[in-house]
DNA sequence: CCCCACCGTTCGGCATCGTCGAACGCGGGT
DNA sequence: ACCCGCGTTCGACGATGCCGAACGGTGGGG
């Protein structure tokens, strides 16, 4: 007899059940057809209805089914939604590292910059949104590919942008090994040369990788010489994707 | 910030990340991109693909979503499964009780039978598969109106069957309290004058209310003159419907 | 008005169960 | 042979899920 993770296992039953009614169930109906204590049922289903699969009625507070689940086909984060959750922390990060901060989701063939917010001076800058930037030669790239699912590896021909440019297969397996086991990606002139960045995960509900942001700007500025982010840079932007995952959990 | 039950939440982004995968995901893939410990992640797979909810790849292990999701809008179980199920225990507890045992799906109108094994004597009896029994006049029909959802209350009419049915909505109501409370059912000869039973809920996975047993017979061999089971007959068709209950959830 | 019944939801103590590092066995590649 | 990555198992531990008690709301009846 193999052992089953209860909680999940009491998910699977509740939406099976609400599947098979006739319409619309109490929470006592839901927590006495299984056997479960209400307030134990009602966590799971409470649990349920945030994600979407199950749908609670305002005026009678029954439950049934949600869209969520019929729409597993569609999965993913609205671009949107991302923007206008994330602007505020964005500008946050771009005036805190004095970076310019960049949002991406994935994308079959990229990361799509949703949002872009300023190096905070005075210098000549131009809008990226809508911008697909590949996958081997930016940290935004990485980042998406690492930890975002239903992406196809990219082509083994990796296209030379700049001298630093890794297009040994190889060389970039490794560099994904390290992005996913630190949990963000750096970039240094691979794209753009002299341009660097770092880039840290967005989380959604459940931890679904949903896209990244990224802090980017002259290397000098990103990186000590010795190639290792300045202090504190890491730290602010994964905060920021912290704090942006967290609105994302909680919206879904 | 309201709680969720972590577990449940992690499996509910499980199957958002195979919903939108290109393609079946490897269980590192899934644990990675989810940022669990691989046994996490695979202890809420299995439970999910146990559900039905998430398929295994025989040949490569990879996972992908499953039927079950598609077809969450057909609940319960195949009576022809829960036939091939319960033959060997229904036969078991018909020789111990030395009565007829019944077993019941529920249906709209009522508990339908799906299995009957002869009571162990050399009497005229018949096959009663197929049969539809009343919810509110039979042991059966109340323990599948107890323990399943979706179904309907009976029709405020109350059809009599003998002079012992209960046709008023109060005396029943008060009746199906007692059910739910015990956990079983009994029949005084509400439907067929002299006949008595004793009915079981029988639990899907997840504990899912998908059916009944039962055993019946004479009223003065189920039951004691002061109208109490005989001893052993609850017990031993309780222990049953967990033997069938449980294969029921393996076998899911 | 009050009372009652039932409801979904919250609270908090506790012990069970979910988590996860370590390890295993398997298959494939060199 | 060794190495690597895989899915799966094991077991210690503490975090989290569970659930009794309670709360506040609603509707119905007297």
């Amino acid at each position: 007899m193999t052992r089953s993770i209860q909680s999940v296992e009491r998910a699977t039953a509740i939406l099976r059940l609400l599947a098979g009614a006739a319409g619309p169930l109490r929470l006592s109906e839901v927590a006495g057809t299984l056997g479960l204590a209400k307030p134990t049922a009602f966590g799971i289903i409470r649990t349920l209805r945030d994600a979407g699969f199950v749908h609670q009625d305002q005026l009678t507070s029954d439950y049934s089914l949600g869209d969520g689940v019929r729409h597993l086909h569609r999965s993913g984060i609205d671009p949107h939604d991302l923007r206008s959750l994330a602007t505020n922390w964005a500008d946050a990060l771009a005036s805190r590292t004095r970076l310019e901060v960049l949002i991406a989701v994935p994308e079959r063939d990229g990361a799509r910059i949703v949002h872009h917010v300023f190096r905070p001076d005075d210098s000549e800058q131009e809008l990226r949104i809508d911008e697909v930037l590949p996958f081997h030669a930016t940290a935004l790239g990485k980042v998406v590919l690492a930890f975002s699912a239903g992406i196809a590896s990219p082509s083994p021909d990796l296209e030379r942008y700049t001298r630093r440019t890794l297009t040994q297969r190889a060389a970039f397996d490794v560099e994904m090994s390290r992005v996913r086991e630190r949990g963000w990606a750096d970039e240094h002139g691979e794209l753009t040369p002299g341009v660097g960045a770092v880039s840290v995960p967005l989380r959604g509900f459940g931890g679904l990788g949903v896209g990244a942001v990224a802090v980017s700007g002259p290397l000098e500025r990103v990186f000590h010489t010795v190639g290792a982010p300045r202090d504190g840079i890491v730290a602010a932007t994964a905060s920021t994707a912290a704090a942006i995952s967290r609105s994302l959990g909680v919206h879904a």
